[in-house]
DNA sequence: TTGTAAGCGTTATCAT
DNA sequence: ATGATAACGCTTACAA
């Protein structure tokens, strides 16, 4: 490797340098800077040259070398408050081919769990001067925390959840929560209980809120009771609509014949649970959830589907043309979601056949 | 900002740089890199002088600038042909939960849709020079690959599945197979079916092909027949775990009592599959799978379970202490599994009841 | 088209 | 305990 001095490198690093190229080259390392990276003004002769001798010389450029002079680093942050929930996997995915189809890379910043130390992220080694761009995935921020980011001054958006003065891309949650509760009525149902997300720690509080606004304004307008001791609420994990559902059925009085959950994992906890209780889906309960989650196909659950990977990749897109000097690039943007009805969702039993008792002598469920 | 010149930075970065708090504290920047660094040589007067203006300026240390210097990027990479997939997910969990201990950045390089750009990503932008170590997750590297990964020299590890001449962290897929098929046989089942993995794509074909060989051995050696049109596959999704049962069912002849799958996603498709097909598990049908999915426990799966994230949080404690300085900190080894019984497993229905109804040769063996 | 050389912000080696 | 200063490897005016 040629070097200034003739010492042993430092930092232990191995690696072909751009010098090392261009000295087998015969050119300079300008000349090899422009044809690496393909820049024009380069011969098409000397370029072949220059590109052969540096493939067989396995070189490749040095991205803090590089990122030091360019002040960029071709990498993006995705800040996500969990990884390996649907919403958040996903995001990420999608995300990745953004990125890896614009030749950059993607840092993880996973918040989940370390909880406490949340700030440190934010300030030292983390994010600033490292990336060139931020996404963040449905997370509340702090005041503060915005501010710092908005110090920092890069592009930033944020995927599946408002967060104040920052641009956002996710679905209409008012909007989807309507068309689920809508569809609950439309079927017939008067009994709705609502199986609410509240996850103070770190996921978005709007997200939730909405959402149980919206199930309320739908209610009211079909002129349906909201019954306070059937709100209950959960984690947007799938135990915690396990334990939801058990805390509202195992409750004395009148049972709802459907539920709305805030989310897919939530709608399937209730699933799950009400089969291991031996209550009917959708016989003797409707279930319905927001997400269309992997399994929710598989297991039959009605729906309000989104794709947070379509929604990472939009917001990635936007992140990157920003970058590439398209001023203006990211804007706030909603993302579409659509019903899926499939079978955890039927018209209450006594709007189909009051003659049917309550005995078990129906149709043979397979109930646990 | 201090510069040399005065001309604008041409890069765009904003920033303090050391040189500013060294001006502004009065001392040199070898002495600021020093006390941020925590180092010794400096009084604690002007380290607490120094601490003060850094803090106060916001001072943060170009990565870049700092990992030209040293050679190191305090960035570790993480490779995945899928993150959405429980396993992957949550090894990255487990991974970014000791590099954000240690104050190190997680690389994600995700290969997932990718496919036919593969090699680009080993050769060029990535892995080479951005990363100081690299963990490999549960996928099939191919004899060039592995050889470009060790001419980088840096520390490597893969977890979830054996690559030849690799340091390997993950449980003894053989006897973990194997509990999971005498669990079966322990229960008086002898007509037992197989729904193997196949993922010829990027997932490490090691794995699957030993829970094969385990399930035919123990089968053997409990003189059980193992039948081939019940050997079945899928592709670790819960999709494709629902069709190998259709296809496993739907086919005309004797049904097995019991399947053996070889991931709780699988198995769930085929729970899930099987209610829709109005098979009762486990009355008709006992099903095991391997993995522990956090989903698992809501379903009632019976499993063998593993935590990837406690092995990729190994492999990477290993990869940071192996950077730290500690030769031969990086060693393969085999991570615990266990047997989880929940209620998709029973003795089959023949043991409890002979008197069932239905065809006559319901009785154990004979027949093709 | 190609080369020269001045940065980019840190770290590390010597002196002091 | 502190300060000069030479790398680190690459990019990019500016010259040639």
């Amino acid at each position: 490797m040629a070097r200034t001095t003739d010492r042993a490198p430092r930092g232990g690093h191995s690696g072909v340098s751009i010098e090392d190229v261009a000295a087998a080259a015969g050119v300079s390392t300008a000349t090899v800077s422009r044809a690496v990276r393909g820049l024009p003004r380069v011969s098409p002769a000397t370029r072949e040259k220059i590109l052969g001798i540096a493939d067989a010389l396995g070189y490749v450029a040095s991205s803090s070398a590089s990122g030091l002079a360019t002040g960029r680093t071709r990498t993006i942050g995705v800040l996500a408050p969990f990884v390996s929930r649907w919403f958040f996997s996903k995001a990420i995915e999608g995300a990745d081919r953004e990125l890896h189809a614009r030749q950059y890379n993607l840092s993880l910043f996973n918040l989940g769990g370390h909880g406490s130390n949340r700030e440190r992220l934010f300030s030292k080694t983390m994010v600033y001067k490292q990336i060139d761009a931020l996404l963040v995935l449905c997370m509340a921020l702090s005041h503060e925390e915005i501010e710092h980011l908005q110090k920092i001054d890069i592009p930033l958006v944020v995927v599946g959840g408002h967060v104040e003065e920052c641009p956002y891309i996710g679905i209409d949650d008012y909007a989807a929560a309507s068309i689920a509760v809508r569809h609950l009525i439309g079927l017939g149902h008067t009994d709705i209980a609502l199986l609410h997300g509240d996850d103070e720690t770190d996921l978005n509080f709007d997200v939730p809120r909405v959402r149980i606004r919206a199930f309320q304004d739908v209610m009211a307008e079909a002129g349906r009771d909201v019954r306070p001791e059937w709100d209950t609420w959960g984690d947007f994990t799938v135990r915690g609509g396990q334990v939801a559902f058990g805390r509202l059925w195992n409750q004395p009085g009148k049972k709802p014949t459907a539920i709305f959950c805030a989310s897919d994992e939530m709608a399937m906890g209730v699933v799950f649970e009400s089969k291991r209780m031996g209550v009917r889906v959708p016989e003797d309960l409707s279930v319905i959830g927001i997400d269309d989650h992997d399994f929710s196909d598989a297991v039959g659950l009605t729906t309000v589907g989104q794709r947070p990977d379509e929604q990472a990749e939009l917001g990635t897109r936007m992140l990157l043309d920003e970058l590439d000097g398209i001023a203006g690039a990211v804007r706030s943007t909603v993302a579409p979601h659509r019903l899926i009805v499939r079978s955890t969702t039927a018209p209450p039993r006594s709007a189909a056949s009051a003659a049917q008792a309550r005995h078990p002598g129906d149709q043979p469920r397979s109930v646990d």
